[in-house]
DNA sequence: ACAGTTCTGTGAAGCGGTTCACACAAGGAC
DNA sequence: GTCCTTGTGTGAACCGCTTCACAGAACTGT
């Protein structure tokens, strides 16, 4: 998933893709775009929520993280996806951090804007309910998966999740190679990095995955699938 | 949290609560009451989402169960809560089943019904928006939870949650009674009947709670809140 | 090229929750 | 009342994940 400019993000996603192109055309004139460096941090748990964002480049960690120093990752958002939405909405504190992974650029919508706007479009209420109703149910299957499945088919999920979004087909590999640590995929689903090292070792013994630095590749995407599928029924 | 009136809930309810009086009555007008009886359901995972759902007595137990036979309860929707509008406003499946918990009774609002009026009032996508930001905010939480906190910390938090909610004060008692199973309660924090029972025991040795059959009595709420709040610091 | 940092790989020890097994109590049906 | 079902209380064995500890590999900065 490459880099896309702010025309592309605004007639892509369907939080906007349906509208009249005149609107379309007001949108953009609303959005400033801003830049992150690696690691930078665009808002905090707790910090009101005054703007909407939209990936045009980069990837943005949707995190939160205790006193104690424990992280999880809710989310990674890659270009074309739009977060921000919940505290935008409904006025209160952001319920997560954001951070760049890396250098990233963003489409900006500020809050006032935004909302001005929605008075005047009824027809993007019904757009951002559909946002939210897909949300909620990518976080309900969230909170499912953490009850029913157990370490081995939680991180073959995600796997299989991130390599539909951020997977770039490889030459050699049969598969997918996805750009993540293990302490990363520790922190999306929520277990230890010597956990995840060690069910990795396992399937790499098996020839199922490739192992490098930041880096993992999926050789048998259908090993890891059935992994999940079993789990499910057992 | 007694039984209420058609009336009440919708003026009640901030989904509709702020809206104008003729509004009301005809959101009334579209709404049938719809009687369940214990363990009944109401809809479960994968069924089309064709109306949205106000509990007007009775408790319904929104859930999810694998094949394998383990069961997670998401939430318990009480007199005063409206639920069901994921799949009704998305038009796909229901994420999860609906069961009435004792003899209950439902305001349905069918999709066609609610959808058209939906067009019509634009101010009460407003509403829903609200309402879903809500529910998002909930999930979020319990995902944190499920990750930051261990079993008698999560345990804690869900007890005093379910005694904001369902919770009837004690004459005797100090404190709160609930109606509730421990194997319920295993359900609603993910785990198994008898970790749930060793615990509750630890606390009712120190006093913190009483137990009955189906029953928990919370005799000390800052206990329990201390709980929770020094693991997230720990 | 060298030092420092950040990841990966691995083993040992411990703990907490699961599962299994069973006794007992409390209501409900009749 | 008496059976039957449903929920509670409890211990033993087991298994998986965590934590701690450390070694080595791979990239970064200068």
């Amino acid at each position: 998933m490459g880099p896309i400019d702010k025309q592309t993000l605004l007639n892509t996603h369907y939080l906007f893709r349906d509208l009249e192109p005149a609107v379309v055309e007001r949108i953009a004139a609303l959005g400033v775009t801003r830049g992150l460096s690696a690691d930078e941090v665009l808002f905090q748990k707790g910090d009101p929520g005054d703007a909407l964002y939209g990936v045009l480049s980069g990837r943005i960690r949707i995190s939160t993280n205790t006193p104690g120093g424990k992280e999880i990752i809710f989310a990674i958002m890659n270009p074309g996806e739009v977060f921000g939405e919940i505290a935008l909405l409904d006025g209160k504190a952001r319920t997560a951090d954001a951070s760049a992974m890396g250098p990233s650029k963003l489409l900006m919508i500020h809050r006032r804007d935004f909302l001005d706007f929605l008075e005047r479009e009824p027809r993007l209420a019904i757009h951002l309910l559909r946002l939210l109703c897909a949300r909620l149910r990518h976080t309900d299957e969230l909170v499912e998966d953490a009850a029913f499945l157990a370490l081995p088919a939680r991180l073959a999920k995600r796997l299989l999740s991130l390599a539909e979004c951020h997977g770039e087909p490889d030459p050699r590999g049969v598969r997918v190679e996805l750009r993540i640590s293990q302490n990363e995929l520790g922190q999306l689903t929520g277990t230890s990095r010597e956990s995840i090292n060690k069910h990795l070792q396992r399937w790499r013994k098996k020839g199922w995955v490739a192992l490098g630095r930041n880096r993992v590749m999926i050789r048998n995407c259908e090993a890891l699938q059935e992994l999940v599928d079993t789990e499910l029924e057992g």
